[in-house]
DNA sequence: TATGAATGAGAATTCATTCAT
DNA sequence: CATGAATGAATTCTCATTCAT
């Protein structure tokens, strides 16, 4: 990769690592595009050279981190078999990107229906994970559609403590706060 | 109260009125103020003279309604003592204005601080309601914090359905069709 | 009509007089709307409060002006039954409003499908009243294509002067110019 | 012409080409510099080394074609002592490449001076070969304006129907569906 | 000579709020 | 009290041209 090259991943990197602290920070729809060209340094025409449109933008962001975070989770199933290191590292995973996932959920509602169908779509595929973990270790026990409230109901409240995590009164870390919690109700549940 | 006097509080009644079927079906940030204004038929600025900002007007209409709810929750934990009527009605009152509670859900964290804190805190005066007659029934089994926590779990889900509504293949009533699924996982961990 | 209609609608007329002057003068499509806003002394928002869109604003400039040469237009038609006055007071029509007319002709290809739709139905009804006046008197010698073709060569080289005028070494008229001209020669393809 | 120069001619030419045929579908005015270096697959700004502006771009392209053209119609000329034949040739011409003749014609009002005269005076030197030619055949029974305005109104009237294609209901060619008119009504106007 | 990333001056449109009537 | 016209700052996005590599 040539001088050039470089220089333009670098400013295509800088613009998704302002925009991403911006995007923490103040969420994306309440983040304008002027001011993440002006945090970068750069011209405001210059953010639109790499990112077509404003919800490119952060669809690029989103992609990014998903995937990661998906992929780790991935290898979490395939190497673990027990549902109780799974979800404890799961949200150990959450946790240390906790502020970006809080804005994601906070603004799930109000994103375009492409990109919210993408964050939805990665969630479900770690929702199956986790279905056929329990499955396979408690299916004597539980029914099928039990499994699947019961996650549905961890995953809500996941999002309930993200979403909430400014309002309440605890350390900066919602999730490392309420995961022994969470975690010995769920298991509570499946057992 | 002569003419005038009630000429005004009938204006402000029914810029609420409006507001609030625009506000279930928009959304409150995706409602003008001059929408509202056309839609009650009265002059934009008019609006303003009974509400001095949009937020005041939404903070009014959150404190009516919200207001009722929980005077009706409160009535409901006077006359019930099982853990499990009690929720099946207060899941009926969410269910009977759930496009309202799905907006305010969806709406809550881009509220300003002093309109959330209102909500969340009518929200935790029926949490306590709730956790008081759970402690009532099955102090034995449970810790308090266990209690706390599946209370929490159980608003997260309701929540969760109201939010994901829209995205969710179901009938138009999502806490009706989920209510059974919800209930039976949440008494059995309180049990 | 109180004083604030008073008002408004004089905003609004100075609004539609600086931009037909604007217009005639660079364009419509060369002409921005906060060049519009600036010329009438009002802020650019309250453009949009008077027009919401610029193609609408055009629009209402286009039907007035079109509206009133077509009723003059059909005005003459009925009180006259001979081609030749009839073509004279329509080209002295079209001559006093000629660096309106040159604008449109001008940029006629470019305006959006309603705008360009309307004009050259207006151009129609014209066309067609011609073509009677002419089928009734010389229906003898002319066939109805060949008429037709005539009437198309007609408002062809109209709109040639026109579009062509700043181009020609002319006086500032150029219909009046080649008036005489184009009548001459269309009488003689007609007769 | 070392290999160096003999490139940068090719690429020249490349862009020339792919210009030509962005301009025939979109238009000039329409095309951006971007899209045509993309198009001719080379650097954007590339285009600007052998073409400094946008405006010298079209100025060459139209230069080479209006060259070919006139070339031609001279030839005709030459060959030709018939206006008959001469027309039928000329509108022939024009017919083969209709859509670029659209173009220009549609934009025409929208270059810039130096190009507008350019394309103006091309037309006048093919206006005064017909000129030539009629006066030589029927110089007793026309006066020179006579022919003069004759000749307008035939220009006038190709350049409406190129100008209209697409709003006309024709067949894809519009000069070829409306030749035998235009033809038989200019020639029964110069004899 | 070729590259292509960067520029930056606009463009149209929105909307809560104000204030003269 | 009610009106509603006016405000103006803010928003996303475009594109011919430049210049360091």
């Amino acid at each position: 990769m040539n001088k050039r090259q470089l220089q333009k991943q670098k400013t295509r990197e800088l613009i998704i690592e302002v925009s991403k602290e911006s995007f923490i920070k103040n969420g994306f729809l309440n983040t304008t595009t002027s001011q993440i060209a002006k945090a970068a340094g750069i011209a405001h025409g210059t953010l639109f050279l790499h990112f077509p449109s404003k919800d490119l933008l952060i669809e690029e962001i989103l992609d990014n981190e998903l995937g990661e975070i998906s992929q780790e989770i991935y290898n979490l199933v395939l190497s673990q078999n027990s549902i109780e290191t799974l979800l404890n590292k799961y949200l150990d995973l959450i946790s240390q990107q906790e502020d970006f996932f809080s804005t994601i959920y906070r603004e799930l509602p109000f994103y375009n229906d492409k990109l919210r169908r993408k964050i939805l779509f990665k969630e479900s595929i770690i929702r199956s994970h986790f279905f056929q973990v329990i499955e396979k270790s408690r299916s004597d026990y539980l029914q099928k559609n039990e499994i699947s409230t019961a996650i549905t109901m961890l995953f809500a409240t996941v999002r309930y403590y993200l979403i909430m995590k400014d309002s309440l009164i605890s350390s900066k870390n919602v999730i490392d706060e309420f995961k022994e919690h969470i975690l010995s109700i769920f298991l509570k549940i499946i057992k």
